[in-house]
DNA sequence: TCAATATCTGATTAGCTATTCAAATATCAA
DNA sequence: TTGATATTTGAATAGCTAATCAGATATTGA
């Protein structure tokens, strides 16, 4: 939280390259688009949420009941975890009788799960 | 972490959909992917983090200290964030000197960023 | 060698958050 | 209405993790 863009206690040498760094400076995305964008990455940074979301991607439309038989998930989990991605507007509710039927909400989340599944796919299983 | 795909205290219907729940159960991935692929997302979703990443994204390469004056963090904060990042083989270090300079290391990593931010643009600002 | 600089490391703390359990709400069927 | 079921809610706990500070390491130049 405490970000000083003067940097106080620096290094001596204040800014190597200036020209590099006024472009960076200018790419990094105000405060508030951040905080929004690292939300998202957070609520896709759990692993019982990236479960529900991979079967809603697959099924298209579950309700809590058979979210939590799929994922192996208790059914209150599956709730809590559910709010929270409704609030995001990243999964979207339809009530039918007694149920609540789920489903993703968000076109650009869903091309991130299928990217990010590629990653998988391609990128090397063991760490640099 | 409790997880139990016969759902011991689950609802009493325990399946409605039986095609779909069947069909979303092989969607999900194994949960050695799954951890890989949230990891990712964690270390996506911090917002010191994201701002490093997205400076790298524009500059190319960049020292610790040119990294924090471009995003105005501690370079005691860089460092620790540099070091997660490495570790999972998204940027990657070349030495120069008594500086070491960072670049972003994963193609993958670099489409998300770049359509995360495409889901800012497009996006809702608020919730739904 | 020494001093100066750039980066890294380790330990501590504070804040956040997923999980759990108990209880509440909502809907349907009789 | 009553009972049963599906989902939600709230509170409490435990585990994780980012930020901080002090000090360590590595490299350069004199």
């Amino acid at each position: 939280m405490a970000r000083d863009v003067v940097g106080l206690d620096a290094c001596a040498v204040k800014v190597v390259d200036e020209a590099r760094v006024s472009a960076a400076r200018d790419a990094v995305l105000p405060d508030d688009e951040l905080e929004r964008l690292t939300q998202l990455f957070r609520l896709l940074g759990d692993v019982t949420r990236a479960r529900l979301l991979y079967a809603l991607l697959e099924a298209g439309e579950l309700c809590v009941c058979d979210l939590s038989a799929s994922t192996g998930t208790p059914e209150t989990n599956v709730s809590h975890a559910l709010r929270l991605l409704r609030t995001a507007g990243i999964v979207k509710a339809r009530r039918a009788g007694r149920m609540m039927f789920y489903s993703l909400d968000d076109a650009h989340v869903r091309m991130l799960l299928d990217l990010s599944r590629e990653h998988l796919r391609h990128a090397p299983g063991s760490d640099s």
